[in-house]
RNA sequence: GGCCGAAUAGCUCAGUCGGUAGAGCAGAAGACUGAAAAUCUUUGUGUCGCUGGUUCGAUUCCAGCUUCGGCCA
């Protein structure tokens, strides 16, 4: 019998100390980093992400002004483990995507890249649930009229392919069937905590000059990555749409926002082992966890 | 001190020609297949500032009081 090989995935909402964790691990096992983070993959965006200094993989791999997608993710990541694995290392994915995270053990379809030209011409449509009910009721369905963004991606699906997304559902990749996978997540118990913990993590992201970095990615402000937490906010104080104190308001509210959403992915997650990132006792509960896995 | 205005959900406010009230934001819950730190869905019992008066009935009208604005002294 042969024994298949580990891949760790530590996931958790954001300021759980996910970071620090994975990089304590690694200086006593025998771990490589894998950053699943939509954030971090981009150059230039360091204090708002909290990017750490000295990482391993998928970071810093774009420009802002360019894309990163699950597709990607799921590519990249597979090469990563495969890479690590060559060289007797084990890969210990870590960060708060949680799409990336589902995508990666849970499989992903074969689908065509989004493309801006028919994305456009998409978005001039009138009323494109009605136009999704046509060519692919199962989609339309699933999804609320106002949610554009799903609509839209369904309809450029159709539109390159000829085939339905909700075809292209019933087969999927399964990436990691060759692999004993390990999900542990960090998961507050205490909900107040946490949001202290956003609010003065924000307030240190300005101090170590965030506004600065912002103010060089402004030329990107309309890009996706520009979107992010915090960058947002920024953006509009640069632009003097709001003021110093409602970007902090605004930007501490996106980030509990965003661990809330995390937090929901994790409460349903399939064989989830999780810890309290304010134990005390954190980091030898994890080490002990993840011994018999390492050997 | 005088005059005027405001006082309603955690916040900002709308409203009730008198029949106990609703938006946005926040909060909570959920969804999630190439933008995902994105996007979308669901969710609103609050002494309607206090005390009294009129009334079958007052958060609504009247009086007084309190607090906060503004103007005048």
């Amino acid at each position: 019998m042969v024994l298949k090989k580990t891949v760790i995935c530590l996931m958790g909402p954001t300021a759980t100390g996910k970071t620090n964790l994975a990089i304590k691990l690694a200086r006593k096992l025998p771990f490589e980093l894998i950053s699943v983070d939509s954030a971090m993959v981009y150059r230039g965006m360091d204090i708002g992400s909290a990017k750490p200094k000295q990482f391993h993989h998928l970071i810093d791999i774009r420009k802002p002004n360019q894309t990163y997608s699950v597709g990607d993710f799921c590519k990249d990541a597979l090469r990563h483990i495969d890479e690590i694995h060559r060289r007797n290392k084990i890969p210990l994915l870590v960060g708060g995507t949680m799409m990336y995270f589902r995508a990666l053990q849970q499989g992903l379809s074969e689908l065509p890249q989004a493309n801006p030209k028919i994305r456009k011409k998409i978005r001039a449509l009138k009323n494109p649930h009605e136009r999704l009910a046509e060519i692919d009721p199962i989609t339309a369905k699933k999804l609320h009229p106002n949610d554009l963004q799903r609509i839209e991606r369904a309809l450029e699906v159709y539109e390159i392919t000829g085939i339905p997304l909700s075809e292209f559902h019933q087969t999927q990749q399964n990436y990691l069937k060759n692999y004993t996978v390990i999900s542990i997540a960090l998961i507050p118990q205490d909900r107040e905590k946490l949001k202290s913990r956003i609010e003065h993590r924000f307030l240190k992201m300005l101090k170590r000059g965030l506004i600065g970095e912002v103010k060089k990615l402004l030329p990107y402000k309309d890009y996706p990555a520009m979107k992010s937490v915090g960058y947002h906010e920024a953006s509009e104080y640069l632009l003097k749409k709001i003021n110093r104190k409602t970007m902090i308001e605004k930007a501490t509210i996106a980030t509990n926002q965003l661990a809330k959403r995390q937090m929901t992915w994790l409460r349903s997650w399939p064989d989830l082992t999780t810890f309290d990132p304010d134990d005390k006792k954190l980091i030898p509960y994890v080490f002990r966890f993840l011994q018999p896995y390492i050997a």
